[in-house]
DNA sequence: CCTCTATATGTGTATATACACACTATATAT
DNA sequence: ATATATAGTGTGTATATACACATATAGAGG
């Protein structure tokens, strides 16, 4: 199985290579936000982001948003509720539950926000004229 | 924190995208794999493929291969070895303990080859023309 | 009203990810 | 030769991810 046609073309495995590009890029903004003090991740900023654009939105509005698995955003938001960055709520006479963001949440994302645009500007810096395309190409790829 | 400039910002973190998109392709190639009816999933591909192009690496140099922590890799080795996947051993006189394929992970890379790359033809086929240059722009972010 | 269906949410289980910390073996300096 | 530094590996804990399955609610037809 070495050095055989079918390892070379293994090795062009875009699922691998966008797995690793995850794993660097989610790093690099992490490492940023550390800086800020406040012990929220990459993922959690995501989360806190597509609540406060969708406007009060249900958990599957903001799965489908971020092609977040439902039961994987329900875990991550126990968890963020419990952080105190969000709350749920049920709207009245509906079986949707929705959620905002909570006055901690929405400081938390005013007080990361420079540091989040510190490794945005880095990976910008990276991207070069590649960038747009770039961005393109990733939107595209998630409507899949 | 609704409209206002950061939130639009937010919106292009490309964190955020990287991510969205990694969990799309998975997907992808989790659904084709899928349909060759073994159970390997997109992420023990890649570390099959990773151990077979080193020959017989240790765990650190998979690790930085693949740009995945050393320990969440120790944890899938785990997990490959109880499947037949892979086996460890220690090199003599060394305190390194290398990896290499079982002649089980060996044929379960061949079957499920076909399977990779109807996802990858897939992929590829969206990318179009921007495929090249998207695949030196994943390289790109992937040494950061 | 009752049933059936579609939609929304919740739980059990297993792997994926990474940090903090611990342990062990090799190499190096004095 | 011993102390120290360095590199490699392993464990505890917590979140991330997703599938299979379960539960609950709204709406449509009978």
């Amino acid at each position: 199985m070495k050095e055989n046609k079918k390892t070379l073309e293994f090795s062009e495995c875009l699922c691998t290579s966008i797995r690793k590009s995850s794993r660097n890029i989610s790093n690099i903004y992490k490492s940023f936000i550390k800086k800020s003090g406040l012990t929220i991740n990459p993922n959690q900023v995501s989360i806190l982001v597509s609540t406060s654009l969708l406007d009060c939105p249900s958990i599957s509005e903001i799965s489908n948003n971020l092609s977040m698995e439902r039961t994987t955003l329900l875990r991550n938001f126990n968890v963020m509720k419990k952080l105190g960055l969000i709350e749920i709520y049920v709207a009245s006479g509906n079986r949707q539950k929705l959620a905002k963001l909570t006055k901690e949440g929405e400081d938390t994302l005013s007080r990361i926000y420079p540091f989040w645009k510190m490794a945005q500007d880095k990976v910008k810096e990276v991207m070069g004229g590649d960038l747009k395309k770039f961005q393109k190409n990733l939107k595209k790829i998630s409507i899949l």
